[in-house]
DNA sequence: CATGGGATTGACT
DNA sequence: GTCAATCCCATGC
């Protein structure tokens, strides 16, 4: 996945990132949810504008940005858009794939279905930290890659974004339609 | 310099 | 269903 893929609109690039394979180390899994984040609406951290933590989200595309939320997580997104306009997918969930016993390590937990069904849970899964923040997802150490021949043209449903108090409505969630990895079901549109 | 609020999770009623 | 943990950082005095 080349800078080019994450230049783009960021409502494309997330719908496009369902299906693709995210690798840190020897773990990897299958992205079957994400959301969409831009500066031009209140739930995206660059509506206010370019600051110390926003800055990753203002640079150049095809870049990690992982942040701490509620002081305890860590969060992966992939930053999109031109430089200049702070905007970015959030991998909300993540089938996994390779180095499953790792993950559980880990997490401390047995079922495959609760390693990476959550923002959180698939950094924890991964060992992906804050200090991975604008790392090139092209090179690594995180990687996201094109999806496996059975992801191909999956079937993707849209809903609304999940946990924030702001700009709640918008349809800016994608999820592999039907999956039993997601961090919740869909919820249909009102 | 003090304060308040999260793009969450897991434990508990 | 409710709720606390925990810390970075944006904001305001």
């Amino acid at each position: 996945m080349n800078a080019a893929f994450y230049d783009r609109p960021v409502l494309e690039v997330a719908r496009d990132l369902i299906g693709c394979v995210v690798r840190h180390g020897e773990c990897t899994g299958v992205v079957v949810e994400s959301e969409a984040y831009h500066d031009s609406e209140p739930a995206c951290h660059a509506f206010v504008g370019l600051t110390p933590r926003t800055a990753t989200l203002f640079g150049p595309p095809g870049r990690a940005y992982v942040y701490r939320s509620y002081g305890i997580h860590a969060m992966l997104n992939a930053v999109c858009e031109p430089e200049g306009v702070g905007a970015a997918v959030l991998i909300r969930a993540l089938e996994p794939l390779e180095g499953i016993e790792l993950m559980r390590a880990r997490r401390g937990l047995e079922p495959v279905r609760s390693l990476c069904s959550g923002p959180g849970k698939l950094t924890q899964a991964l060992g992906i930290g804050l200090e991975q923040n604008g790392v090139d997802l092209a090179r690594g150490p995180i990687r996201i890659s094109d999806p496996p021949v059975a992801w191909r043209d999956v079937a993707v449903s849209v809903d609304r974004r999940i946990g924030i108090t702001k700009a709640s409505e918008l349809p800016w969630r994608f999820s592999a339609t039907g999956s039993r990895f997601l961090s919740r079901p869909v919820r249909l549109a009102a």
